[in-house]
DNA sequence: CTAAATACCTATTGACATAGTAGGTAAATA
DNA sequence: TATTTACCTACTATGTCAATAGGTATTTAG
């Protein structure tokens, strides 16, 4: 499936506060964007969508950044996919207003249970799980060039 | 999901064409066109992509039209998919060069989980399957004017 | 033989989303 | 007070989508 950048940059970025939040520290949008290889200014405007959502927290002026609103493990990537991309996990509409009964039938026998089961993955796997995951397999990575 | 109407009208045109078909008798393409409330010079374009890619053969002509290169249940949605969209299932790949290792991570991880559970889908459920479940759902809402 | 129907080909267009870039403002802290 | 940060608005280049348009080649019916 093609992601947008919002989508893709967004993920890492919500993962990078994730791993590298510390007690008391927020992470800054240069910080991480340096750290992800991702244009700052770019970043800012995804950063706004993420906080918007309701995913995080911003504090402004020097060491101010980003930290997570709420546990990671309440979060949902549903959630999330939908916050940077309204489209991704949504239900399949006819684009152009008419639509045949068979262009319907489809649209039920086909696009809704594709959205099931994309919806079941995202809902059931959240931001903690997902960190996780991701971290296992940054640290098989290391080994790679550790050894 | 968002999907683009060319994906979702090859879907239609395909299937019409499985319902429609009768021995020796082609479809052609204003006949889709009218049946399904598609443009029919858009409509070309996309049949012209479904022969292209060895789903549908035509016939010029008076009496001319389209008809299945092979039977329905060797047709996987998977390759009809492909045919008129070349991301849809396609591997999450980078958009810019470069990419971090977090993101890396999250491609494998994530977008490639979805990949393999949407291709898993539509690998294994054929045209011909697909036709059933569709007319089924129609006779079904013929049902509802019909009683 | 001719006319009509059909597939096929090429070009063009308007609308829209994406992927940034740029510059400035407000707030918080060392 | 200076610096760092988040925040806001505007702009632009690029590409894809969703057609539309017009013409050519081919086949069949009559």
């Amino acid at each position: 499936m093609k992601v947008s950048t919002r989508v893709e940059y967004g993920l890492v970025a919500l993962t990078d506060i994730v791993i590298h939040s510390q007690k008391g520290k927020a992470v800054s949008s240069p910080e991480i964007a340096q750290r992800q290889n991702i244009s700052h200014k770019y970043l800012e405007h995804i950063l706004l969508l993420l906080r918007q959502a309701g995913f995080i927290t911003a504090q402004k002026g020097l060491r101010g950044g980003y930290a997570l609103a709420r546990p990671a493990d309440q979060i949902s990537m549903a959630d999330v996919l939908n916050a940077l991309d309204n489209n991704i996990l949504a239900d399949m509409e006819p684009q152009s207003g008419e639509i045949s009964d068979l262009g319907n039938a489809i649209n039920e026998c086909f696009w809704n249970e594709i959205n099931l089961r994309l919806n079941e993955y995202t809902e059931n796997l959240k931001l903690s799980d997902f960190a996780d995951r991701c971290s296992g397999s940054l640290a098989d990575r290391w080994d790679l060039y550790v050894i």
